[in-house]
DNA sequence: TTATATACATAAGAAAATTATGCATACAAT
DNA sequence: ATTGTATGCATAATTTTCTTATGTATATAA
């Protein structure tokens, strides 16, 4: 995946918008859930992955519980009150972002329709 | 600008884009460019950009001539081949990625509106 | 003479990835 | 039997790519 190389940056908001959709996922499950919204061309890798997840949890992000499942365990990972609100600002902070780089890259791009 | 630190890994895309529409360019041209076409919300650093423009010329996709303007040294660039080349590759690259970011944090987004 | 603008550059440090490795269970294939 | 793939967690070493700080130099406005 050359494309994998451009994640830098958004993986805090990533996982913190399918918190907010999927109530509560394991670590393993947003890797799949990426991979099968970007039909394979994005790989959350878990070197990235579980760095992100304890320091979401560190900073008040996010609350864990862990579970035994088939003899495995998981640990599931829900938002705070604190991540509920974070998710907003994350999402119009990488959305600003992305508007003002398709001003510099594509100049006939009209921001009205995204 | 709490916005800026999101550029990761788009900023040769950018100067490559940049250079595709002004042919040559001097590097504080680029910063004003940037923050020209995004209302002041990026701001491009010299310890950002300095490298990375003589990353791209020893990689052959950038060329430079030296003049000298009102006793003041500029150092402009331009595309090489190469580069032209690799404007498109990286175009695809981040149009691509931008597009998965939004299948992931945007599920009603459709990929036609851009 | 101080601040701001123009114009280049590099060095130290931090952030955020990749790559490699490790542990452990389960199941399919050779 | 044992090798590979999938599930599930985690960390360490390294690399990439920034930010922040610093340095040099000219010009102009306060």
């Amino acid at each position: 995946m050359s494309n994998n190389n451009l994640i830098k940056g958004s993986l805090q908001t990533i996982i913190l918008k399918l918190l907010e959709e999927n109530d509560r996922m394991y670590g393993y499950e947003i890797t799949q859930k990426v991979k099968e919204l970007t039909a394979g061309e994005i790989k959350i890798t878990e070197g990235a992955l579980y760095p992100a997840l304890h320091k979401l949890e560190a900073d008040g992000l996010l609350t864990t519980e862990i579970e035994q499942v088939d003899n495995r365990v998981r640990k599931y990972y829900s938002l705070t009150k604190d991540g509920q609100k974070e998710v907003d600002n994350k999402m119009a902070e990488l959305q600003g972002f992305v508007e003002n780089l398709q001003r510099i890259l594509n100049p006939t791009w009209n921001p009205g329709l995204t």
